[in-house]
DNA sequence: TTGTAAGCGTTATCAT
DNA sequence: ATGATAACGCTTACAA
């Protein structure tokens, strides 16, 4: 048996005997519409297992009530309590969200912008790192007046709003916190998944040992030449452990480290356990990012905490503005602080 | 300025004096059009940044080569890996994947399965703790015919295919591992957040305790009475610490622990630890699940792991095969091994 | 209280 | 190689 068509309105209508729009009135419980008919109406939809069509509706309707959401590494806690406090603020005006993975790959950022445009999302939220041909598409999109929110990342439109932690300034306080106990050789790990000026994490490293007049050494900086595609999720842990590894081959290696985020930071730990090293005594560690890992770890992970959920609610607020005020709006922009959570892996408990 | 609306088919059409259909031709790459009307249209799509309405479209064509994706809780890996796999086989075979979370509550899966049905989406997977009301909606779309997948939950419908680990075995096998250390009370924790039938692990569990004629001591069994509504992602690691807390003022405390998730089982470590005992001298403990957080606690949690990119993988195959076959199908119905990891938290390292 | 007509923006189909 | 027409399933606006 093949696939049965479902039943329209028209089906309905006819059935019964009354018009489409009566149909559609008693479906939606809009305008008069008798007890009588009504009854009529509802019990034929049920046997007839009558469901509305959204494409049909929504195309009349112009708006889909639906918002949509482009996460790049959806295994990271990070972008996960980004979008759980996006769908809570949007559930509570009326709006559905859609999320879509991009794996950090152009021809993936892309693909989910079409496929959430094409289904004509009232607005988008991107939380995706950047790359050249995604951002082409997204000021495309931006361009067509489609209501766009950048979260996390850099991205200038006039009409795209953006909001973000404070990366740089984080990762100045992280590395000033290193400096403040006294450490001198730091390294960073984990550089160059993008270009250096995007990753503000590292620039703020840089700015803090430039302000200390600590001389930069490129053989601190590790990481700048590994891939991160076909890296699934939390394993940037890897490239934590390598960099690590690496570190500790240099004739003068690191005393402390920070980390571009925790995974990579966790990976780094292991790599100074297996030296028998220990944590902070002959190494110091940093993260950046405050997943539920840092907090468990052995040390606990001296890390950036970024307000998360702060993030995702400010995303969402600043989408439905723009979706509510149909006119042309002053793009918006919001840097959030940063917290420094210092923990056992940056200072010895007593 | 208000919104400008997008330019259309006929816009571009009458504009440039071809038929719509032309520009249909052009904008999909079907049928003939001539090299000097094709760069015509070209120019006046880049002009007029025409964008086609996927609304529109897809109500002509039936179909939208899109599939939805249920979630119930982001925030845990579990969900996250199997959402990339999903996404991985669906993306090979030209499907854009929509995800909706839904944290657990009837309600929210409702409003997940209706924003998605309104999409026309080709299919539907669903991965969500089973609820009344939830699954009554899902029958009702199962019924309109509908290709449906469920991964990792109870759903008896003769349309829905479904595929989970083997959380039956996965309870036992934990359970069995800690008698075979010489445990006798065994404490179950996380219990209770649904029906005890439904949770599979808990009934390991217990066939476990059964087997080897260790007498049910209800005490041992906590998390009955918390209500998981309003936890936020993975903190059903406070269930673990508060219930480890309440097994530790029994009169006999357990000397083993089995909690329902890694999460659950590092709350539960917590509170062994605050209480000045050690793991897994004074108390073993085995998770669920093999979340990143196991491997790196101290000591390493011993836990269940599930074979989640597998399942992810199946769930999106048995989707596509529905949508593709469009005649009546079996239920297919697969139920994946799991497997024990040992670590620290149940034998003592040396 | 109910019905009619038109149209949302596409594409399938047939015609030229 | 291009066009005309109808239809996808619904809702807005108006009429009865």
């Amino acid at each position: 048996m093949a696939r049965k068509k479902n039943a329209t309105l028209n089906d309905i209508a006819s059935t019964i005997g009354v018009a489409p729009m009566t149909v559609s009135r008693v479906v939606n419980g809009t305008g008069y519409v008798s007890e009588k008919t009504r009854e009529k109406v509802l019990l034929a939809v049920k046997e007839m297992s009558y469901r509305r069509n959204g494409l049909a509706r929504n195309l009349k309707r112009q708006k889909t009530d639906t918002v949509g959401l482009v996460l790049g590494d959806i295994s990271n806690p990070y972008s996960t309590e980004i979008a759980n406090a996006v769908r809570e603020r949007l559930a509570a005006r009326g709006y559905n969200l859609f999320i879509c993975i991009s794996e950090h790959s152009a021809n993936e950022d892309i693909g989910a912008f079409e496929s959430l445009v094409d289904h004509n999302i009232d607005g988008l939220i991107v939380a995706t790192r950047s790359n050249q041909e995604g951002d082409e598409r997204l000021r495309s999109i931006a361009d067509s007046n489609l209501p766009v929110v950048v979260v996390g990342r850099d991205f200038h439109h006039s009409r795209v709003d953006f909001v973000s932690a404070d990366n740089l300034r984080g990762g100045f306080e992280a590395t000033q916190h290193l400096i403040d106990l006294g450490h001198r050789r730091i390294a960073f790990i984990g550089a160059g998944f993008e270009s250096r000026s995007s990753l503000k994490r590292l620039q703020g490293y840089l700015n803090a040992l430039e302000k200390h007049g600590i001389e930069i050494d490129e053989r601190l900086i590790t990481g700048r030449k590994e891939s991160v595609s076909d890296v699934p999720g939390y394993s940037t842990e890897k490239i934590g452990y390598e960099g690590m590894k690496r570190l500790l081959s240099l004739p003068s290696p690191p005393t402390a480290v920070f980390a571009r985020n925790d995974f990579t930071a966790v990976g780094a730990m292991s790599a100074i356990k297996d030296a028998g090293l220990s944590i902070p005594q002959d190494i110091a560690i940093v993260g950046f990012d405050d997943t539920p890992l840092a907090s468990h770890m052995m040390p606990a992970l001296t890390t950036v905490r970024q307000p998360m959920r702060l993030l995702g609610q400010l995303a969402a607020e600043m989408l439905l503005k723009r979706i509510a005020i149909e006119d042309e709006l002053e793009r918006d922009e919001r840097v959030l602080d940063c917290e420094l959570i210092v923990r056992g892996s940056s200072v010895a408990t007593s």
